[in-house]
DNA sequence: TATCTAGTTTAAAATCATTCTAAAGAGCCT
DNA sequence: AGGCTCTTTAGAATGATTTTAAACTAGATA
């Protein structure tokens, strides 16, 4: 199976239309390699293959694997999005001072006891953030 | 004491000059009640009151005050910030449905292991959030 | 393979929360 | 009161993200 072939199937899997810019955005993004991106550093990977998909569709494609469980979508502040390519359970360091992100395995975090949701509701996920700062500051 | 006196005194012990604006805004979020609040719902409850103060400023305070620990900003989504008037350490419920936020009592959630942070940082801070949705939905 | 149609992509305009600007105003020290 | 610095103000500017309306395409059908 060619590339091309794998990452259309994959979408179409997750319920999406596999369409050239898909497939060169999944293919990007989707490879198994854990990172965390931005619209703006997902454009210039784009730009970098020597491909070209407008702005809008970058943002689009962005949601749109999101919500199709491609991609998860992390909130740590709110100047932009940052998305994980892990969507496995785990959770992050946050470094403010350089706006940097870093995955804690998920065994790394023991929740020994958390609250019961309330009334008439059910937990979805649990997203731990640990914020961190450099030493000498 | 006059409550705007024990206001502005509040404002100078976290290093803030006590303006009309300030000691204004101080009144209506540091009085003890916790909530949440956005720059948008404060502008409201300024009118409200039956005050004005100019958007910019709206947004200054609300920083400054999380800058000075009397406020704290939570990260749920990045559509706008969220304050909360409760800077005691605790946790929260986030149901993205109605964009309605929960405080969670400190000691209900036990965070029995941590990791340790990475090489040359500290952790500052552990925010957990636990996302809610509804049962039927 | 030609055709059709709903879903997509595009560039550009629009949105909207937030920040910045330059001028006017107000704490606060002497 | 005088003066200096920090604040406030209204309005302009910014910047990420969404929307728009028209052009395009994946995929089904004939």
């Amino acid at each position: 199976m060619t590339p091309t072939a794998h990452f259309a199937e994959k979408l179409r899997l997750a319920g999406l239309r596999p369409t050239r810019q898909r497939v060169a955005i999944a293919a990007l993004l989707l490879d198994g390699r854990h990172r965390h991106v931005t619209a703006d550093s997902l454009t210039e990977e784009i730009t970098t293959a020597g491909l070209h998909v407008s702005g809008g569709t970058v943002y689009n494609t962005l949601n749109q694997f999101t919500e199709a469980g491609l991609l998860r979508r992390v909130m740590v502040h709110s100047d932009y999005s940052l998305f994980d390519t892990n969507t496995d359970h785990h959770h992050h360091f946050y470094e403010a001072e350089n706006d940097q992100l870093v995955d804690i395995p998920h065994d790394d975090v023991i929740l020994a006891q958390l609250p019961a949701a309330p009334d008439g509701h059910e937990i979805k996920a649990v997203d731990v953030i640990i914020h961190i700062q450099s030493k000498n500051s």
